[in-house]
DNA sequence: CAAACTTGTCTATTGATATAGACAACTATA
DNA sequence: TATAGTTGTCTATATCAATAGACAAGTTTG
């Protein structure tokens, strides 16, 4: 054994503040178990210990998580944990934002933001297969599950080929009865790229975030069982709402 | 069309300070080519109103930046965007570190920070198909591309069957290739689980990131072609340098 | 050389962040 | 009913983060 322990400190001076960091730090032994649902956490003095800070600094941060709704505080018992598990959400070929969640969720839905025609620019371009400049729908959706914001995503199709899919889309509330209906059975996810950064003011806005959260961001290629790319989207996920699995593609 | 302006604000009171998320919004604009890699950025005070902030905290912005590496600031010229593009990092079916990264990078290996035997908790042994306190084996390792850390990860095998894989690995630099002097000749990618966070102190410290960096969290099980677990793994990615491609499974 | 434009440095002020200590308010339990 | 243990509130102080303005130092261009 070569030994090596997992140190789990804080930074200072890094432009995130200690409450936040600490606050993130709940959030993730909450996620990992290492607090269980529907119990107390360690008492401010202890976790102030822990993380080696002042308790009313542990305070700030439990005071964040107390309003996003993650703890409950109550005077002379302790904090606890309320239960809201992260959501799973599959990604393979068959990537479809309702079946995906069945069994974790009740209900979930998709709400069309807003819609326009634009010239494709050039990620959107490359994506889709077209030449740069050719009239693209865009569409900007939040998915939801138990009446909880869990995805924002902008999506672009060939606008000649799926002309009125924003209408379709907002009668429907549904990418694939959309698609169904314009002609397009079935589809694959042909690529699916990653990334992760803090969420921006829309983000914040339309996931109902708390300044700082992070966003896990997809962007993906969809195409007919015959290769034809149909839709290029980028979906934004609350990263401390949801994880991707990533199943068989 | 609906109409509907992207905006892209900063947040204030968020525990996160200001030229923190300028900061972050300048790496954003830089990999999605905003900002072109080695050109001069927008002056200082352009990016202040640009971003409704004071030009010192632009500057701050800046000065981060710079010490990671990402700008270099010219007196009486400009700032410029020094090239550094992400690299994609493939995960599919038959993931391997070393061939993912071909044509990317020049050069790439894995370092074996350290070892140890262990009693397998709640996650591994689920994940390997263990019971729980099965001794199993922690390989603590770096991934690392020309000479730039690319990824940070703890695997954990079945000690009886891969006893000896910590010195085999600390030979060959390669976990394929460690399996397969142990018998494994081929492995597949059974389940891969996504997410995203603040880098804690020992990624800091081990990715050499800056304080406040993003990490994208991967958690999987390989499998050999049978679907025997071998591998149960947790790796880190730095979100400033990787992006995840996920290909055909 | 002069003017315009850029980054670098300095001083000053305000508000947010973090620490420290003391004590009040409330709960559970011996 | 005490007592111990918990969260809530208050005061005070120091440092960091952000704004504001002025000017120095360097580069480019007319």
């Amino acid at each position: 054994m070569i030994g090596r322990q997992g140190v789990d400190s804080i930074e200072r001076r890094s432009g995130v503040s200690l409450w936040r960091q600490i606050a993130d730090k709940i959030l993730h032994a909450i996620s990992t178990g290492d607090f269980a649902e529907n119990a107390a956490l360690p008492p401010e003095i202890a976790l102030a210990e822990r993380y080696g800070v002042n308790r009313h600094t542990v305070r700030s941060a439990i005071a964040a998580l107390v309003q996003e709704g993650v703890l409950r505080a109550e005077q002379g018992r302790g904090t606890f944990v309320l239960s809201r598990k992260r959501l799973s959400y599959p990604i393979g070929a068959r990537t479809r934002f309702s079946t995906g969640l069945q069994g974790q969720t009740s209900e979930r839905h998709i709400v069309l933001l807003a819609s326009s025609i634009e010239p494709a620019g050039q990620r959107v371009a490359e994506g889709l297969g077209l030449t740069r400049g050719t009239e693209v729908i865009r569409l900007e959706t939040r998915g939801e599950a138990d009446g909880r914001p869990i995805s924002r995503a902008t999506a672009w199709f060939d606008a000649r080929r799926f002309a009125g899919i924003d209408r379709v889309m907002a009668e429907t509330g549904s990418i694939t009865a959309s698609l169904s209906r314009l002609g397009v059975d079935d589809y694959l996810r042909q690529s699916t790229v990653l990334s992760a950064r803090h969420a921006d003011a829309s983000d914040l806005a339309d996931l109902d975030l708390q300044p700082g959260a992070i966003v896990l961001v997809t962007v993906a290629v969809n195409v007919t069982p015959d290769g034809q790319p149909i839709q290029f989207s980028e979906s934004r996920f609350p990263a401390e709402r949801i994880e991707l699995k990533l199943s068989a593609l």
